[in-house]
DNA sequence: CGGCATACTAACCATATGGTCAGCAGAAGG
DNA sequence: CCTTCTGCTGACCATATGGTTAGTATGCCG
């Protein structure tokens, strides 16, 4: 692998594991083996490698082979990636930077797309709201980038990235997509009356 | 306001906003109209200085209010909270701190003991694996705590603390977790014909 | 009043950091 | 063989940072 990419990667890990803030570029340099300097040769500056893992992972995920499964791929491969560029991802997602932001809404269009398409064919409900329904279903489905660890531990579960958990927290999200959680429509209709009532505070749950 | 009030303050809000690593006591001294050595005066270290704000922040959420909408009141203050407090609180999951874990530790729990009762009483939708349902539940609650800014920027609306933006989101997310975003059993299904098939990769969306 | 703790500051220190620069090894090409 | 270009390094620099210390103002208690 060129040093180039061994940088990057350590970066990547090292970003992804502590924040951009808290690591200094000797220690990316150590973890990739080569001097502070080359560094700064390759990538101009902190910013500037920072931009290039932002564009790398980003990439990974824009570009992600077999969208056989819809235009939803990229959230697949999302979460499928490894856990520097799950925690990397997240932490691009918290930061606000422009290439996470576009590609949150590259997404947000897709799965609308999507969504839309399925409602005609009748494989997925109708919505009241279908671009907000949209946005939040994806972020749903990014939610376990910025909580995985947690979800692991809150169940006992060592490894994050053991696959049988995944596949367990996938199964969960997908029966909660397809059965919902509520079982009539009181949580709606208490929203309802939370905004006829002037749209005062709790709207939410 | 007590000068040390003012530099968790401070420090709340520039944590959020930058992450920790990004902001210098200095920064924090300069915002809360003190000087530098205060901050440590007051907090000893930098360290305790966030360790503060995490106990303080998270304060905030357990011990919230009226508790008359069941065990997940917390839940509800967390997403009325300020836009710092939710910044720093979606720094702190992804962060794992201590205190943030014992929090949605014990979230989960106390969600899952209330879904527990829905489905008792009827108005829970069962699940094939309550644990993990809850986690799930509550990971997707939490979500707009990271990501709430793409949402209001996906949208168009430029204030993501804009009232109706946040009752907007909410409405569709008690959409999807009351009727459901799929139609039929055909994702879950789906996923269990992955599952069979040794678990493979690819079993989430 | 005197004594004492508490809140606070200015000046200082060692260190680590991002960034620069001059130069070296070695392959490419004439 | 000589040149040149690229990847790469060690030494260096200015600065900013977390942390310490000595000292000042202030209010409280006896």
């Amino acid at each position: 692998m060129t040093a180039r990419a061994r940088i990057r990667n350590a970066a990547l890990e090292l970003f992804g594991a502590e924040g951009v803030g808290r690591v200094s570029l000797r220690a990316v340099a150590q973890r990739a083996g080569v001097s502070h300097a080359l560094v700064l040769h390759h990538f101009g500056t902190k910013e500037g490698l920072r931009q290039a893992c932002d564009d790398y992972v980003i990439s990974l995920v824009r570009d992600a082979p077999d969208a056989d499964l819809g235009d939803t791929a990229g959230l697949a491969a999302m979460l499928e990636a490894g856990t520097a560029v799950r925690r990397y991802l997240g932490r691009a997602f918290l930061d606000g930077s422009p290439q996470a932001a576009a590609l949150f809404d590259e997404l947000v269009a897709a799965t609308g797309r999507w969504l839309e398409q399925g409602v005609r064919e009748g494989w997925v409900q109708p919505s009241d709201d279908p671009p907000a329904r949209a946005a939040m279903y994806v972020t749903y489905l990014l939610a376990p980038l910025a909580f995985g660890e947690h979800l692991a531990r809150s169940q006992g579960v060592p490894d994050v990235h053991d696959l049988r958990t995944l596949l367990r927290f996938s199964r969960a999200g997908i029966e909660i997509f397809t059965r919902g959680v509520f079982a009539d429509e009181r949580a709606l209709e208490a929203w309802d009356a939370v905004r006829d009532d002037r749209g005062s505070q709790r709207g939410s749950r």
